[in-house]
DNA sequence: CTGTTAGCGCTTTCAC
DNA sequence: GTGAAAGCGCTAACAG
């Protein structure tokens, strides 16, 4: 049994009050500092946090619900995220909804009952039940990554729907009319990736065959399954929009096993470069999300709400540019 | 401000113990019971964690301590580990050192202080001050990947030295005695590591010039520079053995990135597939670590000395085999 | 600057 | 089965 603020009280002669307020940055007199710091110290006195917590209403604490935390793509959020909070003295409690609407709502359960200060979530849908239950609960709440506009709750995203355009219009300008798209087709994010495909297309006046378009969930499998799809294809397309990080993955792994070429027999671009780009061979075309400035802002966000009591505002909604970093994936058709 | 336990004993006039007594599962009247479930849905009514902790001294939460959470092998042991957990009707309080001690300690205070049940730690270096200080502070503590032999401490891990042995034995048993080695040597998996990678070496009677060891941090830095190091020698080894994941990864961007291939130029073993294998191309001949096993050993470990109140037992050493996944990353030379 | 007192929200004896 | 009361370790007025 660690030592407690009476145990120091006793060691000192002094109240509790004195050493609370010594403890919490006050001013006591320099003896009674002396005394108060090597009673600490022989005692390895620790504050109590459930303790302080309880009295104070708050536990300096943030929590964190991420899709899936084997996702590169949320261990990379993690670290910014962690690293902005630190700095403002904030800890972190991170869980894992494994892929699942109903762990990410039990978290969200465990999270609040834990009263963090606010919460993060990266959804693994909309996360709309997450934000009815911080709301309720008085918890802040900023949403990352899998927002929907018009989500009624502050969030940081990308633009999704641009940022596939964009991308898509990279492969036509090098010649593409061909081209397929893998995404998910379940939560947000992949469903207006696709959008911005497919405007992307139709703008330029090229067809897309039903047999283009693999939308499914957002995994290794769905990317490795599709990519063997679309190879083997009769009229093969010469490109494919991968749309996000393990698609990605799949879709290479999917192209090393078969007897096709990337870049010469298919062309490919990829979303979400975490590294991959650099270990792939050829590199890997990629729009790249700007994660450490996307965790800085989730984080600045909701330490402002938590400092200035104002519910009732308007969400703010933040959204981030994305680039394209360019690779050897891609082929040049002359037309 | 939340309903709590109060306002459900006003709303339905019972007593604080038999509310209390309800929500541990405790035996109510019928009648109480109804009562009280009706209140607490009217009044959403959640317990307060913080306030429970303070009296049962308990939180059922486990910290764990990531030497960075970025890492895919810390991402994949946090998903098993989480997993383990919740099961056991636990939550997890997960922290990033972020490849420094200094945080490693704050982060540990931090969860000592936050009064978790227990801590798992996958340490930056030894982690033998955290040990320690979770010793004093009198919280279960188990080690994971990088803990010393006879580091007294529970801990699960693989047996470094042999796996590398048997490693190299794979490589010079395919004809290669021009062996090079890209390993971490600061922390003890990869100075152990290297350490069997010699013996099988000076085993076979195989020179191990200076130039051929790479040892440094562990890092996708280290193993991008001190490939290309090896490439550019003038006495180019025929193989390379790469003894981490992130230095895996930077080994294989820098071969992407120069003239030579693999296997052809150079042949390839690597450490800690993490999917990595599937992706590159060839793909890749990976030593692989039982990372779900190690989870759940090392959740199994923590949360029987949890139960029991043995201290002063002798700590438990859990040591794990691994395998070896074969890829097309190493050539057969022929003697 | 210091001490006294009350109380955060909950569990837990111990009578009844 | 239920209630009264004490207390977990700490902070926050409020006097002094």
């Amino acid at each position: 049994m660690p030592a407690t603020i009476k145990d120091i009280k006793e060691r000192t002669g002094l109240s509790l009050a004195t050493i609370s307020k010594y403890l919490n940055g006050g001013n006591v007199l320099p003896e009674n500092k002396i005394l108060i710091e090597t009673a600490i110290k022989e005692l390895h006195y620790e504050v109590n946090e459930i303790a302080r917590g309880l009295v104070t209403k708050q536990t300096k604490t943030i929590g964190v619900l991420v899709y899936s935390i084997e996702s590169l793509f949320n261990g990379t959020l993690l670290k910014y995220i962690g690293d902005a909070l630190r700095k403002e003295g904030y800890g972190l409690l991170i869980c894992d909804s494994n892929q699942d609407e109903e762990t990410e709502q039990k978290n969200a359960k465990f999270l609040i009952n834990k009263k963090v200060d606010g919460i993060i979530v990266v959804p693994v849908l909309y996360g709309s039940k997450v934000v009815e239950m911080a709301n309720h609960a008085g918890v802040p709440i900023v949403l990352m990554d899998r927002s929907p506009e018009n989500c009624d709750c502050d969030c940081v995203r990308i633009d999704n729907r641009m940022s596939a355009l964009r991308a898509t219009n990279v492969l036509i300008g090098k010649g593409h009319r061909k081209i397929a798209i893998i995404c998910s087709a379940k939560e947000y994010t992949g469903i207006e990736r696709c959008q911005g495909y497919k405007e992307a297309m139709t703008l330029a006046g090229f067809d897309v065959p039903e047999e283009y378009i693999y939308g499914d969930i957002h995994s290794i499998e769905h990317g490795y399954e599709s990519m063997k799809k679309i190879l083997a294809l009769p009229d093969r397309p010469t490109a494919v929009f991968m749309t996000n990080y393990e698609i990605t993955l799949g879709a290479v792994m999917a192209v090393n096993e078969s007897e096709l070429g990337c870049p010469d027999d298919i062309s490919m671009l990829g979303f979400d470069d975490l590294i991959l780009s650099h270990v792939t061979n050829p590199a890997m075309s990629m729009v790249v999300q700007p994660m450490k400035n996307m965790s800085e802002k989730a984080v600045e966000l909701l330490l402002g709400k938590i400092g200035s009591d104002r519910k009732s505002e308007t969400p703010m909604e933040i959204v981030l540019p994305t680039r394209l970093l360019e690779g050897n994936s891609i082929k040049e058709i002359k037309m």
